[in-house]
DNA sequence: GGTTGTTGTAATCGAATGATTACTTAAATC
DNA sequence: GATTTAAGTAATCATTCGATTACAACAACC
Protein backbone atom coordinates (compact mmCIF):
# COMPACT_ATOMS: atom_id res chain seq x y z
CA UNK A 1 0.00 0.00 0.00
CA UNK A 2 2.37 2.49 0.74
CA UNK A 3 4.53 4.29 -1.92
CA UNK A 4 8.08 3.06 -1.63
CA UNK A 5 10.24 5.76 -2.98
CA UNK A 6 14.17 5.25 -1.41
CA UNK A 7 15.95 8.41 -0.91
CA UNK A 8 18.99 7.28 -3.49
CA UNK A 9 20.03 10.98 -4.09
CA UNK A 10 22.21 11.18 -6.06
CA UNK A 11 24.15 7.57 -6.36
CA UNK A 12 27.64 8.95 -7.65
CA UNK A 13 28.51 11.05 -4.88
CA UNK A 14 26.83 12.08 -2.23
CA UNK A 15 28.87 14.71 -0.64
CA UNK A 16 30.91 16.17 -3.57
CA UNK A 17 32.11 19.25 -1.81
CA UNK A 18 28.95 20.68 -0.21
CA UNK A 19 30.06 22.25 3.22
CA UNK A 20 26.33 21.25 4.22
CA UNK A 21 25.36 17.49 4.31
CA UNK A 22 22.05 17.06 3.24
CA UNK A 23 21.27 15.56 6.76
CA UNK A 24 22.62 16.70 9.73
CA UNK A 25 24.87 14.20 11.85
CA UNK A 26 22.76 12.36 14.62
CA UNK A 27 23.47 13.43 18.07
CA UNK A 28 21.17 12.96 20.95
CA UNK A 29 18.74 15.36 21.31
CA UNK A 30 19.42 17.61 24.70
CA UNK A 31 23.06 18.32 22.71
CA UNK A 32 21.36 19.14 19.68
CA UNK A 33 18.88 21.49 22.13
CA UNK A 34 22.02 23.39 23.50
CA UNK A 35 23.24 24.25 19.21
CA UNK A 36 19.65 25.10 18.65
CA UNK A 37 19.68 27.34 21.74
CA UNK A 38 22.91 29.19 20.68
CA UNK A 39 22.05 29.68 17.56
CA UNK A 40 18.85 31.19 18.40
CA UNK A 41 20.55 33.52 20.69
CA UNK A 42 22.43 34.81 17.64
CA UNK A 43 19.16 35.27 15.45
CA UNK A 44 17.11 36.37 17.95
CA UNK A 45 19.77 39.21 19.33
CA UNK A 46 20.23 40.37 16.11
CA UNK A 47 16.68 40.66 14.93
CA UNK A 48 14.14 40.42 17.88
CA UNK A 49 11.66 38.07 18.45
CA UNK A 50 8.81 39.40 15.02
CA UNK A 51 12.06 39.77 12.43
CA UNK A 52 13.40 35.93 13.41
CA UNK A 53 12.48 33.19 11.34
CA UNK A 54 12.22 29.75 12.84
CA UNK A 55 13.97 28.88 9.70
CA UNK A 56 16.70 30.89 10.15
CA UNK A 57 17.30 30.07 13.32
CA UNK A 58 17.70 25.94 11.79
CA UNK A 59 19.71 27.25 9.01
CA UNK A 60 22.48 28.56 11.57
CA UNK A 61 21.99 25.37 13.63
CA UNK A 62 22.47 23.38 10.64
CA UNK A 63 19.16 21.55 10.51
CA UNK A 64 15.85 21.70 9.41
CA UNK A 65 13.18 24.33 10.33
CA UNK A 66 10.71 21.31 11.18
CA UNK A 67 12.88 19.74 13.90
CA UNK A 68 13.51 23.45 15.47
CA UNK A 69 9.42 23.93 15.60
CA UNK A 70 9.42 20.10 17.02
CA UNK A 71 12.13 20.74 19.41
CA UNK A 72 10.51 24.14 20.96
CA UNK A 73 7.11 23.66 19.87
CA UNK A 74 6.61 27.34 19.00
CA UNK A 75 9.11 30.28 18.21
CA UNK A 76 7.57 32.02 21.44
CA UNK A 77 8.68 29.22 23.85
CA UNK A 78 12.42 29.20 21.78
CA UNK A 79 12.86 32.91 22.23
CA UNK A 80 11.78 32.04 26.15
CA UNK A 81 13.88 29.48 26.54
CA UNK A 82 16.97 31.47 24.55
CA UNK A 83 15.96 34.68 27.16
CA UNK A 84 16.21 32.47 29.82
CA UNK A 85 19.72 30.98 29.03
CA UNK A 86 20.83 34.68 28.85
CA UNK A 87 19.76 36.02 32.21
CA UNK A 88 20.88 33.29 33.50
CA UNK A 89 24.26 32.97 32.44
CA UNK A 90 24.22 37.15 33.09
CA UNK A 91 23.05 36.81 36.92
CA UNK A 92 26.11 33.69 36.86
CA UNK A 93 28.90 35.95 35.68
CA UNK A 94 27.80 38.56 38.41
CA UNK A 95 27.58 36.09 40.96
CA UNK A 96 31.02 34.59 39.53
CA UNK A 97 32.33 37.98 40.22
CA UNK A 98 30.89 38.75 43.88
CA UNK A 99 31.53 35.09 44.81
CA UNK A 100 35.84 35.28 43.65
CA UNK A 101 35.80 39.07 45.04
CA UNK A 102 34.60 37.47 48.38
CA UNK A 103 37.34 34.95 47.77
CA UNK A 104 40.02 37.80 47.87
CA UNK A 105 40.84 35.57 44.13
CA UNK A 106 40.81 39.27 42.36
CA UNK A 107 43.63 41.04 43.84
CA UNK A 108 45.29 41.83 40.83
CA UNK A 109 42.30 42.91 38.56
CA UNK A 110 42.02 45.44 41.47
CA UNK A 111 44.96 47.18 40.59
CA UNK A 112 43.76 48.06 37.31
CA UNK A 113 40.91 49.83 38.38
CA UNK A 114 41.00 53.25 38.16
CA UNK A 115 42.45 54.86 41.71
CA UNK A 116 39.48 57.04 41.56
CA UNK A 117 37.25 53.83 42.77
CA UNK A 118 36.35 54.24 46.55
CA UNK A 119 37.95 51.04 48.14
CA UNK A 120 34.40 49.69 49.70
CA UNK A 121 33.23 46.73 48.08
CA UNK A 122 29.91 47.91 46.72
CA UNK A 123 32.33 50.39 44.69
CA UNK A 124 35.24 48.08 43.82
CA UNK A 125 31.92 45.27 42.63
CA UNK A 126 30.62 47.74 40.91
CA UNK A 127 33.93 47.94 38.15
CA UNK A 128 34.47 44.62 38.22
CA UNK A 129 30.62 44.07 37.15
CA UNK A 130 31.20 46.66 34.36
CA UNK A 131 34.11 44.85 33.71
CA UNK A 132 32.51 41.41 33.12
CA UNK A 133 29.68 42.98 31.93
CA UNK A 134 31.75 44.55 28.72
CA UNK A 135 33.13 40.74 28.44
CA UNK A 136 29.53 39.38 28.18
CA UNK A 137 29.70 41.06 24.51
CA UNK A 138 31.79 38.54 23.34
CA UNK A 139 29.57 35.92 24.09
CA UNK A 140 27.07 36.66 20.91
CA UNK A 141 24.12 37.78 21.90
CA UNK A 142 23.40 37.86 25.62
CA UNK A 143 23.47 41.02 25.97
CA UNK A 144 21.07 42.15 22.86
CA UNK A 145 19.00 38.66 23.34
CA UNK A 146 18.16 41.04 26.89
CA UNK A 147 17.80 44.27 24.68
CA UNK A 148 15.38 42.46 22.24
CA UNK A 149 13.55 41.32 25.25
CA UNK A 150 12.99 44.65 26.86
CA UNK A 151 11.54 46.15 23.65
CA UNK A 152 9.25 43.63 23.56
CA UNK A 153 7.27 44.52 26.69
CA UNK A 154 3.85 44.26 24.11
CA UNK A 155 4.01 40.58 23.90
CA UNK A 156 2.33 39.46 27.16
CA UNK A 157 5.04 36.35 27.92
CA UNK A 158 7.97 37.68 26.70
CA UNK A 159 7.03 41.25 28.45
CA UNK A 160 6.50 39.40 31.80
CA UNK A 161 9.93 37.28 31.47
CA UNK A 162 11.70 40.63 30.65
CA UNK A 163 9.90 42.54 33.61
CA UNK A 164 10.95 39.89 36.00
CA UNK A 165 14.38 39.36 34.22
CA UNK A 166 14.86 43.01 34.58
CA UNK A 167 14.18 42.90 38.40
CA UNK A 168 15.75 40.20 39.23
CA UNK A 169 19.29 41.36 37.70
CA UNK A 170 18.53 44.91 40.36
CA UNK A 171 18.15 42.61 43.29
CA UNK A 172 21.13 40.85 42.32
CA UNK A 173 23.07 44.23 42.30
CA UNK A 174 21.71 45.56 45.23
CA UNK A 175 21.28 42.72 47.74
CA UNK A 176 24.20 40.44 46.70
CA UNK A 177 26.58 42.96 45.41
CA UNK A 178 25.25 45.56 47.97
CA UNK A 179 24.69 48.70 46.26
CA UNK A 180 22.59 51.40 47.09
CA UNK A 181 19.51 51.81 45.07
CA UNK A 182 21.05 54.69 43.51
CA UNK A 183 24.12 53.21 42.74
CA UNK A 184 22.30 50.04 41.36
CA UNK A 185 20.16 52.33 39.45
CA UNK A 186 23.85 54.40 37.80
CA UNK A 187 25.21 50.87 37.29
CA UNK A 188 21.93 49.54 35.28
CA UNK A 189 22.17 53.08 33.29
CA UNK A 190 25.84 52.77 32.09
CA UNK A 191 24.51 48.90 31.04
CA UNK A 192 21.60 50.24 29.50
CA UNK A 193 24.02 52.95 27.64
CA UNK A 194 26.34 50.34 26.46
CA UNK A 195 23.97 48.05 24.60
CA UNK A 196 22.32 50.49 22.93
CA UNK A 197 25.81 51.08 21.61
CA UNK A 198 25.96 47.91 20.66
CA UNK A 199 22.76 47.81 19.46
CA UNK A 200 23.65 50.86 16.86
CA UNK A 201 26.08 49.02 15.89
CA UNK A 202 28.68 52.30 16.89
CA UNK A 203 31.59 50.54 17.07
CA UNK A 204 31.39 49.96 13.04
CA UNK A 205 31.96 53.95 13.14
CA UNK A 206 35.05 53.91 15.68
CA UNK A 207 37.83 55.79 13.80
CA UNK A 208 35.91 57.13 11.24
CA UNK A 209 33.21 59.54 13.55
CA UNK A 210 34.92 61.95 15.72
CA UNK A 211 31.65 61.92 17.81
CA UNK A 212 31.15 58.20 17.82
CA UNK A 213 35.13 57.38 18.79
CA UNK A 214 34.71 59.82 21.88
CA UNK A 215 31.46 58.66 23.04
CA UNK A 216 32.86 54.96 22.93
CA UNK A 217 36.00 56.09 25.02
CA UNK A 218 34.11 57.95 27.54
CA UNK A 219 31.58 54.83 27.90
CA UNK A 220 33.64 51.82 27.43
CA UNK A 221 36.81 53.04 28.63
CA UNK A 222 39.25 49.69 29.27
CA UNK A 223 36.71 47.84 27.98
CA UNK A 224 36.61 49.61 24.08
CA UNK A 225 39.45 47.15 22.88
CA UNK A 226 36.84 44.15 24.00
CA UNK A 227 33.74 45.44 22.14
CA UNK A 228 35.78 46.50 18.95
CA UNK A 229 37.25 42.70 18.86
CA UNK A 230 33.63 41.49 19.39
CA UNK A 231 31.92 44.12 16.66
CA UNK A 232 34.79 43.35 14.07
CA UNK A 233 34.10 39.54 14.11
CA UNK A 234 30.71 40.03 14.06
CA UNK A 235 31.18 41.93 10.76
CA UNK A 236 32.88 39.10 9.20
CA UNK A 237 30.36 36.96 10.71
CA UNK A 238 28.02 38.69 8.65
CA UNK B 1 -16.93 47.08 -21.58
CA UNK B 2 -16.54 48.12 -18.32
CA UNK B 3 -18.54 45.74 -15.62
CA UNK B 4 -20.32 48.47 -14.17
CA UNK B 5 -20.79 47.67 -10.61
CA UNK B 6 -22.13 50.41 -8.52
CA UNK B 7 -21.26 50.74 -4.82
CA UNK B 8 -25.03 50.81 -3.22
CA UNK B 9 -24.18 49.22 -0.21
CA UNK B 10 -27.23 49.10 1.98
CA UNK B 11 -29.44 51.42 0.25
CA UNK B 12 -31.59 52.13 3.02
CA UNK B 13 -29.13 53.30 5.88
CA UNK B 14 -25.78 53.63 4.41
CA UNK B 15 -24.40 54.64 7.93
CA UNK B 16 -26.34 52.57 10.46
CA UNK B 17 -24.44 53.52 13.92
CA UNK B 18 -20.78 52.11 12.53
CA UNK B 19 -18.05 54.31 14.14
CA UNK B 20 -16.09 53.68 11.28
CA UNK B 21 -17.36 55.28 7.88
CA UNK B 22 -16.86 52.88 5.17
CA UNK B 23 -14.82 55.26 3.27
CA UNK B 24 -12.87 57.88 5.06
CA UNK B 25 -13.21 61.72 5.14
CA UNK B 26 -11.26 63.46 2.41
CA UNK B 27 -8.86 65.09 3.67
CA UNK B 28 -5.96 67.48 2.20
CA UNK B 29 -2.96 64.77 1.49
CA UNK B 30 -0.53 66.67 3.24
CA UNK B 31 -3.00 66.54 6.69
CA UNK B 32 -3.75 62.51 6.01
CA UNK B 33 0.25 62.34 5.75
CA UNK B 34 0.77 64.00 9.33
CA UNK B 35 -2.46 61.58 10.77
CA UNK B 36 -0.53 58.27 8.99
CA UNK B 37 3.08 59.39 11.09
CA UNK B 38 0.99 59.94 14.23
CA UNK B 39 -0.49 56.34 14.00
CA UNK B 40 2.97 54.79 12.60
CA UNK B 41 5.04 56.38 15.71
CA UNK B 42 2.37 54.32 18.03
CA UNK B 43 2.44 51.17 15.81
CA UNK B 44 6.09 51.02 15.34
CA UNK B 45 6.77 52.37 19.00
CA UNK B 46 4.87 49.58 20.33
CA UNK B 47 5.89 46.55 17.97
CA UNK B 48 9.25 47.57 16.01
CA UNK B 49 9.71 48.10 12.48
CA UNK B 50 9.68 43.51 11.92
CA UNK B 51 6.29 42.95 14.59
CA UNK B 52 4.16 46.25 13.20
CA UNK B 53 2.03 45.56 9.90
CA UNK B 54 1.14 48.23 7.04
CA UNK B 55 -2.54 47.30 7.87
CA UNK B 56 -2.27 47.89 11.73
CA UNK B 57 -0.81 51.30 10.49
CA UNK B 58 -3.85 51.71 8.29
CA UNK B 59 -6.11 51.10 11.08
CA UNK B 60 -4.61 53.23 13.71
CA UNK B 61 -5.29 56.01 10.78
CA UNK B 62 -8.66 55.35 10.06
CA UNK B 63 -7.62 54.82 6.12
CA UNK B 64 -7.36 51.45 4.14
CA UNK B 65 -4.33 49.85 4.24
CA UNK B 66 -3.28 50.33 0.37
CA UNK B 67 -3.20 54.26 0.87
CA UNK B 68 -0.63 53.87 3.47
CA UNK B 69 1.36 52.18 1.00
CA UNK B 70 0.70 54.59 -1.86
CA UNK B 71 1.71 57.09 0.21
CA UNK B 72 4.79 56.29 1.08
CA UNK B 73 5.88 53.74 -1.25
CA UNK B 74 7.26 51.10 1.66
CA UNK B 75 6.77 50.06 5.36
CA UNK B 76 10.37 51.55 5.49
CA UNK B 77 9.98 54.77 4.44
CA UNK B 78 7.33 54.83 6.57
CA UNK B 79 9.04 54.01 9.58
CA UNK B 80 11.87 56.37 8.55
CA UNK B 81 9.70 58.89 8.49
CA UNK B 82 8.14 58.26 11.46
CA UNK B 83 11.65 58.13 12.93
CA UNK B 84 12.86 61.32 11.81
CA UNK B 85 9.85 62.91 12.90
CA UNK B 86 10.69 61.24 16.10
CA UNK B 87 14.17 62.60 16.29
CA UNK B 88 13.25 66.25 15.58
CA UNK B 89 10.63 66.21 18.14
CA UNK B 90 13.65 64.76 20.73
CA UNK B 91 15.57 67.48 19.44
CA UNK B 92 14.09 70.06 19.18
CA UNK B 93 12.18 69.90 22.76
CA UNK B 94 16.11 69.91 24.28
CA UNK B 95 16.85 73.14 21.96
CA UNK B 96 13.65 74.89 23.45
CA UNK B 97 14.47 74.47 27.26
CA UNK B 98 18.20 75.36 26.15
CA UNK B 99 16.39 78.83 24.48
CA UNK B 100 14.18 79.30 27.65
CA UNK B 101 17.11 78.65 30.05
CA UNK B 102 19.28 81.12 28.27
CA UNK B 103 16.49 83.68 27.82
CA UNK B 104 15.56 83.74 31.75
CA UNK B 105 12.25 82.08 31.21
CA UNK B 106 12.71 78.94 33.60
CA UNK B 107 13.43 80.69 37.22
CA UNK B 108 10.09 79.12 38.96
CA UNK B 109 11.22 76.07 37.56
CA UNK B 110 14.52 76.27 38.36
CA UNK B 111 13.50 76.85 42.25
CA UNK B 112 12.27 73.43 41.75
CA UNK B 113 15.33 71.26 41.38
CA UNK B 114 17.06 68.93 43.84
CA UNK B 115 19.36 71.87 45.61
CA UNK B 116 21.65 69.24 45.85
CA UNK B 117 22.28 70.19 42.08
CA UNK B 118 25.30 72.63 41.37
CA UNK B 119 24.10 75.90 39.59
CA UNK B 120 26.29 76.14 36.89
CA UNK B 121 24.72 76.19 32.95
CA UNK B 122 25.34 72.29 32.34
CA UNK B 123 23.81 70.84 35.76
CA UNK B 124 21.21 72.89 35.66
CA UNK B 125 20.42 72.46 31.80
CA UNK B 126 20.82 68.46 32.37
CA UNK B 127 17.98 68.50 35.27
CA UNK B 128 15.74 70.50 33.45
CA UNK B 129 16.44 68.35 29.68
CA UNK B 130 15.65 65.43 31.84
CA UNK B 131 12.46 66.48 33.30
CA UNK B 132 12.09 67.38 29.53
CA UNK B 133 12.62 63.84 28.88
CA UNK B 134 10.42 62.49 31.32
CA UNK B 135 7.70 64.83 29.51
CA UNK B 136 8.05 63.25 26.22
CA UNK B 137 6.95 59.99 27.33
CA UNK B 138 3.33 61.41 27.15
CA UNK B 139 3.39 62.22 23.50
CA UNK B 140 2.78 58.49 22.84
CA UNK B 141 5.91 56.52 21.11
CA UNK B 142 8.72 59.07 20.52
CA UNK B 143 10.72 57.62 23.39
CA UNK B 144 10.03 54.04 22.00
CA UNK B 145 10.38 54.93 18.61
CA UNK B 146 14.03 55.97 19.06
CA UNK B 147 14.34 52.75 21.20
CA UNK B 148 13.20 50.46 18.48
CA UNK B 149 15.12 51.91 15.79
CA UNK B 150 18.16 51.52 18.29
CA UNK B 151 17.10 48.04 18.32
CA UNK B 152 17.70 47.33 14.76
CA UNK B 153 20.75 48.00 13.44
CA UNK B 154 20.91 45.42 11.55
CA UNK B 155 18.31 47.00 9.01
CA UNK B 156 20.64 49.12 6.79
CA UNK B 157 18.86 51.80 6.41
CA UNK B 158 17.27 51.95 9.86
CA UNK B 159 20.46 51.38 11.60
CA UNK B 160 22.17 54.44 9.67
CA UNK B 161 19.67 56.26 10.92
CA UNK B 162 19.64 55.64 13.75
CA UNK B 163 23.31 55.97 14.35
CA UNK B 164 23.15 59.37 12.70
CA UNK B 165 20.10 59.83 14.81
CA UNK B 166 21.67 58.67 18.61
CA UNK B 167 25.23 61.36 17.79
CA UNK B 168 23.15 64.15 17.01
CA UNK B 169 21.41 64.42 19.92
CA UNK B 170 25.06 63.45 22.04
CA UNK B 171 26.57 66.50 19.96
CA UNK B 172 23.61 68.61 21.20
CA UNK B 173 23.96 67.46 24.83
CA UNK B 174 27.95 68.11 24.56
CA UNK B 175 27.73 70.84 22.30
CA UNK B 176 24.60 73.37 22.99
CA UNK B 177 24.06 72.51 26.79
CA UNK B 178 27.81 72.45 27.29
CA UNK B 179 28.10 69.30 28.79
CA UNK B 180 31.46 67.54 29.07
CA UNK B 181 31.64 64.11 27.53
CA UNK B 182 31.45 62.49 31.06
CA UNK B 183 27.99 64.23 31.98
CA UNK B 184 26.99 63.78 28.43
CA UNK B 185 27.26 60.37 28.79
CA UNK B 186 25.97 59.69 32.37
CA UNK B 187 22.76 61.68 30.80
CA UNK B 188 22.32 59.70 28.53
CA UNK B 189 22.71 56.50 29.81
CA UNK B 190 20.29 57.62 32.81
CA UNK B 191 17.60 58.03 29.08
CA UNK B 192 18.59 54.64 28.08
CA UNK B 193 17.63 53.59 31.29
CA UNK B 194 14.25 55.40 31.28
CA UNK B 195 13.46 54.16 28.34
CA UNK B 196 14.23 50.92 28.91
CA UNK B 197 11.80 50.80 31.88
CA UNK B 198 8.78 51.93 29.89
CA UNK B 199 9.71 49.55 27.11
CA UNK B 200 9.14 45.99 29.79
CA UNK B 201 6.16 48.26 30.94
CA UNK B 202 7.54 48.51 34.61
CA UNK B 203 5.49 51.34 35.59
CA UNK B 204 2.21 48.45 35.23
CA UNK B 205 3.89 46.74 38.17
CA UNK B 206 4.09 50.14 40.54
CA UNK B 207 2.15 49.04 43.79
CA UNK B 208 2.60 45.91 43.30
CA UNK B 209 5.98 45.23 43.80
CA UNK B 210 8.34 46.61 46.05
CA UNK B 211 11.40 46.46 43.82
CA UNK B 212 9.77 47.66 40.98
CA UNK B 213 8.67 50.54 43.47
CA UNK B 214 11.95 50.88 44.45
CA UNK B 215 13.70 51.26 41.12
CA UNK B 216 11.27 53.28 39.46
CA UNK B 217 11.09 56.03 41.86
CA UNK B 218 14.69 56.23 42.36
CA UNK B 219 14.81 56.63 38.62
CA UNK B 220 12.43 59.07 37.99
CA UNK B 221 12.23 60.71 40.99
CA UNK B 222 9.76 63.93 40.03
CA UNK B 223 8.68 62.70 37.06
CA UNK B 224 7.23 59.48 38.14
CA UNK B 225 4.07 60.60 38.38
CA UNK B 226 4.06 61.72 34.95
CA UNK B 227 5.68 58.22 33.73
CA UNK B 228 2.27 56.70 35.49
CA UNK B 229 -0.19 58.82 34.45
CA UNK B 230 1.22 58.08 30.66
CA UNK B 231 1.51 54.73 31.31
CA UNK B 232 -2.39 54.16 33.02
CA UNK B 233 -3.31 56.20 29.58
CA UNK B 234 -1.67 53.60 27.06
CA UNK B 235 -3.19 50.61 29.02
CA UNK B 236 -6.52 51.69 28.83
CA UNK B 237 -5.99 52.11 25.21
CA UNK B 238 -4.56 48.77 24.72
C1' DG C 1 17.03 -10.48 12.07
C1' DG C 2 13.15 -8.26 13.35
C1' DT C 3 11.15 -4.70 16.29
C1' DT C 4 11.02 -0.34 18.35
C1' DG C 5 12.33 4.21 19.60
C1' DT C 6 15.07 8.28 18.28
C1' DT C 7 16.78 11.66 15.12
C1' DG C 8 16.00 13.92 11.22
C1' DT C 9 13.86 15.68 6.61
C1' DA C 10 10.61 16.65 2.51
C1' DA C 11 6.41 18.31 1.32
C1' DT C 12 2.87 21.07 2.14
C1' DC C 13 -0.79 23.87 4.26
C1' DG C 14 -3.14 27.98 5.80
C1' DA C 15 -2.72 32.46 7.41
C1' DA C 16 -0.52 36.86 7.20
C1' DT C 17 1.50 40.56 4.75
C1' DG C 18 3.59 44.13 1.57
C1' DA C 19 2.60 45.62 -2.62
C1' DT C 20 -0.05 46.34 -7.10
C1' DT C 21 -3.95 47.16 -10.08
C1' DA C 22 -8.06 48.83 -11.23
C1' DC C 23 -11.73 51.17 -9.83
C1' DT C 24 -14.94 54.87 -7.37
C1' DT C 25 -16.16 59.27 -5.85
C1' DA C 26 -15.69 63.89 -4.37
C1' DA C 27 -13.77 68.29 -5.47
C1' DA C 28 -11.65 71.67 -8.38
C1' DT C 29 -11.14 73.81 -12.97
C1' DC C 30 -12.50 75.51 -17.30
C1' DG D 1 -21.98 71.02 -16.91
C1' DA D 2 -18.17 68.62 -18.70
C1' DT D 3 -13.49 67.50 -17.64
C1' DT D 4 -9.75 66.78 -14.98
C1' DT D 5 -7.42 66.00 -10.71
C1' DA D 6 -7.08 64.37 -6.06
C1' DA D 7 -8.44 61.16 -2.36
C1' DG D 8 -9.62 56.82 -1.27
C1' DT D 9 -10.97 51.72 -1.50
C1' DA D 10 -11.86 46.69 -3.03
C1' DA D 11 -9.80 42.92 -4.82
C1' DT D 12 -6.07 40.36 -5.41
C1' DC D 13 -1.28 38.66 -6.03
C1' DA D 14 3.12 36.65 -4.77
C1' DT D 15 5.85 35.69 -0.75
C1' DT D 16 6.90 34.45 3.53
C1' DC D 17 6.38 31.94 7.64
C1' DG D 18 5.00 28.97 11.51
C1' DA D 19 3.22 24.78 11.96
C1' DT D 20 1.70 19.95 10.64
C1' DT D 21 2.00 15.52 8.50
C1' DA D 22 4.09 11.80 6.78
C1' DC D 23 7.98 9.56 5.97
C1' DA D 24 13.20 8.01 6.10
C1' DA D 25 17.16 6.23 8.33
C1' DC D 26 19.99 5.00 11.96
C1' DA D 27 20.63 2.73 16.49
C1' DA D 28 19.50 -0.06 20.26
C1' DC D 29 17.48 -3.99 22.05
C1' DC D 30 15.57 -8.61 22.22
Amino acid sequence: MSSVVKKTEGAGAPEAGASRQATAERIPAAQRRELILDAASGVFAERGYAGSTTDRVAKAAGISQPYVVRMFGTKETLFLEALDRAHGKLLGRFREVIAAYDAGELTEQLQQLDPAVGSGRPEQLKQLMAIAYADLVEDRGILMMLMQAFVSGHEPAIGARAREGFLSIYRLVRDEAGLSPEAARDFLAQGMLMNTLIGIRLPDLYEQDPTADELLECTLRSKLPIVLKASKAQLRAG
